[in-house]
DNA sequence: CTAGACCCTTGATAGAGGTCCAGAGTCAAG
DNA sequence: CTTGACTCTGGACCTCTATCAAGGGTCTAG
């Protein structure tokens, strides 16, 4: 009842998803996007799917993961029997591997804010405890 | 009262240090480290000032400089006057930089162990909650 | 002296995710 | 028809922090 779903040029493609241009292109190149529809003269030619799928991808990079697993997400979430148990697995993976990461900022950003708390600000950087930490310590100590 | 400081290769200063060979001389390359004295051979000849040096760039790595402001934190370590001052700022721009990103990090955590609490993890792909946030809403609503 | 371990330089490669360019063809408005 | 904006392909280039290889010279223990 819509025939003409294909329509859209990348440009515009482009600018309602808010993506560039050569970012599509590389979707495609990378297998995250499917080959569009070709016009008589070579011009890509997109649907409504396509701007649906470039804002999947978008979303799912926003959660951190990497394009290789929203490659693996694309396919799993048109798996109609395993597919959302799989789905939800690697969103696991994702929220540990984020739990991981914060832990790891977290000791960073409490040993560095120790050392500002105690350094001054001024004077010799012989008694600079940032950088005696640096030159004489571990920073985990 | 020590003129023989300058004795180890680099080899041995990878070794105590714990730093591939080629890093060293990448650093070198970088200016992170300077040009070390050379035996007749052409071969490099280090002291314990770059043993030094070297922990203190691998300390800052640690802390999450990057080697352009580790290049920044050397040199102001050298400076007497301002050198403390302007190496607790670049701690504190540091500290900032770690906060900024864990609070990005929370949103995405929290958005997506939201989604996870609410995926039963079977069923239908159109009913999962992940995947209907990556193709329906934006991830932060 | 020789074997094996070490060192030298230069330049290529990696990975992640794009970004940009040249040179050519196409489309739409006036 | 012309003009300007758009698109095509192929490939080069970017950031960042290294890492590796090739082809050669050097050092040291036995």
């Amino acid at each position: 009842m819509n025939a003409l779903v294909h329509s859209l040029t990348i440009g515009a493609v482009a600018k309602r998803v808010g993506v560039p241009i050569d970012t599509i292109r590389y979707y495609e190149r990378e297998g995250l996007l499917p080959a569009p529809q070709r016009r008589a003269s070579g011009y890509r030619s997109y649907g409504e799917g396509a701007i649906a799928q470039l804002r999947f991808i978008r979303r799912a990079k926003q959660l951190g993961f990497t394009l290789e697993e929203i490659r693996e997400l694309l396919a799993l979430s048109h798996d109609r029997q395993l597919g959302v148990k799989a789905v939800k697995q690697r969103a696991q993976h994702r929220l540990a591997a984020i739990d991981a990461r914060m832990a790891e900022l977290q000791r960073v950003r409490d040993g560095l804010a120790q050392l500002i708390r105690v350094c001054p600000g001024h004077g010799a950087p012989e008694q600079c405890p940032i950088l005696r930490a640096l030159n004489d310590t571990e920073v985990t100590s």
